[in-house]
DNA sequence: TTGAAAGCGATACCAC
DNA sequence: GTGGTATCGCTTTCAA
């Protein structure tokens, strides 16, 4: 119950407190004989160095501050997970902060300042110049995951959503479709609307007649995709090839198309966008666009150390990837 | 660039370094024009208060270490989301460790505890005795999730998995099922135990004839009831009712099933655990236990906050809430 | 109210 | 190698 700090090990151990913190860092200079001493009154006392007033002096926290936009989407699930645990080899602890869909990380900003985090990575949401100019005025080193945002001094790891969104109508198109539909997502999201624009605009470019692409407004969720379905599939002019801002979207359009007696991909051929895991479960096999997650995590930890080295040949930097196409059974071929 | 501390703000709007910390402390007694001064100073230097040392001396960091085993799970990225925006919303920030499923989190607790969390919330996973002591002797209160584990000092929220499989088995032995099969999970895990546990023992208990139930080991995972399942039904002693330890694995035995050419829930019952939002889908609409998620949240923060006020009633008790059956249509009735 | 000064628990530079 | 001491940026008495 009573803390112990290293002057009590010291004393205990017969030392200076300069020698105690000594063995605990990293280079240490300590005859074998006094570490052995210091060790063994630590841990008769139950010591462990306080990394607080460590970082004081040190200027360094090894915090990395993530703030994300829905923990609980799957895709960003995955990639926290993966990323947590690839920050924990390097020896960074994450401080995280989980904001809502439409939120921006503005607000949250201040409070994972006051923490001194060594570096922020921004997921799925994006913020404002000014606080973009705070961080960097800091010195904290801001990185972008899944924005396409030009801000000056922070970094931004990407996928090419309006590519994604290109390939997915040239694939509808490639094999014949004739009314296409589009589900968005949260209008106000970066990532719909390349999406968006990537499909129809490749669609309008090989000519198709704009009343023959339908649009109906979702929010990225499994019910939302349902409920837009059920409206497009029950129309006269139904779609037959609808492509979808995200998986959880598409599933529910499969559903969706199922239980109003189509056949998929005969009928009706879905797309969606991430590959989340469920997209490879039997009763989907959903054709969509892949994040190559492993590749955008790599960069991301490049970028991140590269900035904690002081390098900033990537500030200002976008680092755009083009998403793959995962061709499963829900897109009709030929 | 360049750090400012309260000394900078102090310098610039004339007064004493104290008068800035009273600014920045809820109990502040400055006068209201000193106040000002001092935070206009604060603005034009871009200063903010650094926690860290704030934290050095009031020995509270605001900090609560989360270990949660495999993020990327269904249902514990729920949990997640729903735990960390209440814990924002009392003024906490989360620091975040993702074990593996397999692992314990003794390994990652001196880091956590490195960092003078305020208090520890585990979940998925359990800790040693030792751990245990050692955070108590620290004071740093934990609390564990989905863990019924007694021991010294923490205090635990749990379901009831035992009760769960139970009421799994009674629902099955209720509408005459035949063959029963148990799809486990993670062998190691408690909550696996105990939910294969009450499952078995209604079974036996009721006249059931051991060779009348099957076993298949899988690992939580989608994939692993696919294959489990894929296994049990191909065999001559098929089951028509199968419990699986978790709802990943409920759907992959649905998949497997389906693809096998069976009728859900007409030649086969299936249920599930935990109630993941999937469950709902309209293509599994799985009957499963469903964890009371906000009443579980709202004990976790009720223990938390009452634990932080050094209130400890609730230290060394398990508080074990009944998981509520959700009959939807996996499962044949009558 | 306000300012001076002590201390939180470490690191780092300094002689020795 | 080792110990002494200034310092990190704040909160908190204690006088004034």
């Amino acid at each position: 119950m009573k803390r112990v700090s290293s002057v009590d090990v010291a004393k205990l151990a017969g030392v200076s407190q300069s020698s105690v913190s000594r063995v605990f860092s990293p280079n240490a200079k300590v005859s074998a004989e006094k570490r052995e001493r210091i060790l063994e009154a630590a841990r008769q006392l139950g010591y462990k160095p306080n990394v607080l007033a460590r970082s004081l002096i040190t200027q360094s926290t090894n915090l990395i501050g993530i703030v994300i936009a829905d923990v609980a989407s799957l895709f960003y699930a995955n990639f926290l997970s993966a990323l947590s645990s690839q920050l924990r080899d390097l020896g960074k602890q994450v401080i995280l902060f989980n904001v809502g869909l439409d939120q921006t990380a503005d607000d949250v900003l201040p409070t994972l300042l006051e923490y001194r985090v060594d570096a922020l990575i921004i997921a799925a949401t994006t913020l404002s110049a000014d606080m973009a100019a705070e961080c960097a005025q800091q010195g904290t080193p801001v990185i972008l995951f899944n924005r396409e945002v030009e801000l000056d001094q922070v970094s931004a790891i990407c996928i090419d959503n309006e590519d994604g969104g290109r390939q997915i109508a040239n694939l509808f198109l490639e094999n014949q479709h004739r009314r296409y539909a589009y589900i968005a997502g949260i209008e106000s999201t970066q990532t719909n609307q390349l999406r968006e624009k990537g499909f129809m605009d490749r669609l309008l470019e090989s000519g198709i007649d704009a009343n023959m692409i339908l649009r109906e407004q979702g929010d990225y969720s499994y019910d939302s995709g349902f409920a837009a379905a059920t409206r497009l599939l029950q129309a006269d002019n139904r779609p037959d090839a609808i492509f979808c801002a995200s998986d959880p979207m598409a599933f529910g359009v499969v559903d969706a198309a199922r239980a109003l007696g189509f056949s998929i991909p005969n009928d009706l051929s879905v797309a969606g966008f991430d590959n989340v895991p469920q997209a490879e479960w039997h009763t989907y096999q959903l054709t969509t666009i892949a994040q190559p997650l492993d590749s955008l995590l790599d960069a991301t930890i490049n970028v991140l150390t590269e900035r904690l080295k002081g390098n900033e040949s990537s500030k200002s930097k976008i680092d755009l990837f083009v998403g793959e196409l995962r061709i499963r059974n829900s897109v009709r071929l030929k």
